[in-house]
DNA sequence: CGATCTACCTGATGGC
DNA sequence: TGCCATCAGGTAGATC
């Protein structure tokens, strides 16, 4: 489900509610969630933490303890961070609950149980979880020029939407961001790499940024099925401002001929418009 | 090395 | 109403 800016909605929301809490008790349900590392040995590095601060990496959450520890989070296609009262009923497939001294839990829920969720040290974060080592750069917290963009796309020889999607190259696209940014950048999820002009490259990687960051604004994307909501259980508003995902057969909104058409690409649906995109 | 598939899961939806 | 197939925001690992 989330891409990079549902993650970094979650991320902001948790700095103002978990940051400077202290972790009570930890209860973890199923054996999905906590996977790389026993319930207990889980449970007992988060105990007695406090929480200093909440990064992200591409649609990794990394949550600094005062131990020294990492509380790494992924969420994968159908998890969901929630802010509760202990008193709250729990929702069904909460896999993770983490109650705090004060201030209520934090839960973990995840219908599907692709996510995960596990405590490490720094130092053996890379040895743990080396995808997080292979991460390419992350377009809202390190920007790079647009001519190491375009170095990127001649380095590596693939289609435009592999190559956005591609993790270890650029952190924190999925489907739904991808399509958004070509229409966007007014080219198609076919085209090659290495055949952009210098213009189609400054415009491709324009459209990045200003795509996440709107996206970003408006607290991130939720389809019909209200997968992804934000730490208060909240919708985002940024799908009501997408010009190509889920609109198949719609009218594009800029050249306002063209119905949008959907294809399928490495598995996964691609909405774009064949006339504005080229 | 790249491209393509499959597997991991539950739940919603649409056709019959 | 039920049954079955298909699809869903992600990613790792196998295979060719």
């Amino acid at each position: 489900m989330p891409e990079l800016p549902e993650v970094e909605t979650i991320r902001r929301e948790l700095e103002r509610e978990a940051v400077g809490k202290k972790i009570k008790t930890v209860e973890v349900h199923g054996t999905r969630t906590v996977r790389r590392q026993t319930k207990k040995a889980f449970a007992t590095k988060l105990d007695g933490a406090k929480i200093t601060s909440v990064d992200r990496k591409g649609k990794y959450l990394l949550m600094r303890l005062d131990s020294g520890d990492v509380l790494v989070i992924h969420l994968r296609m159908s998890g969901q961070l929630l802010r509760a009262a202990a008193k709250d009923p729990l929702p069904k497939h909460t896999h993770v609950v983490i109650t705090f001294t004060v201030g209520g839990q934090l839960r973990f829920v995840d219908p599907r149980t692709f996510g995960e969720m596990f405590v490490t040290s720094p130092d053996q974060l890379t040895e743990e979880v080396p995808e997080l080592a292979e991460l390419g750069f992350d377009p809202v917290d390190e920007a790079v020029s647009w001519q190491t963009f375009g170095h990127l796309l001649m380095a590596h020889k693939m289609k435009l939407k592999a190559f956005l999607m591609d993790q270890t190259i650029i952190a924190g696209l999925g489907n739904i961001y991808a399509d958004e940014i070509l229409f966007a950048a007014g080219l198609r999820y076919d085209r090659q790499t290495d055949s952009l002009s210098t213009q189609e490259m400054r415009r491709l990687y324009r459209s990045v940024v200003e795509t996440l960051h709107d996206a970003i604004k408006y607290g991130g994307s939720t389809l019909a099925d209200e997968q992804y909501v934000d730490l208060n259980g909240k919708p985002g508003e940024y799908q009501e401002h997408h010009k190509v995902y889920d609109r198949e057969k719609l009218p594009c909104f800029r050249c306002r001929r063209a119905n949008i058409s959907k294809a399928k690409f490495a598995g996964r649906s691609t909405y774009f418009c064949e006339v504005c995109q080229v």
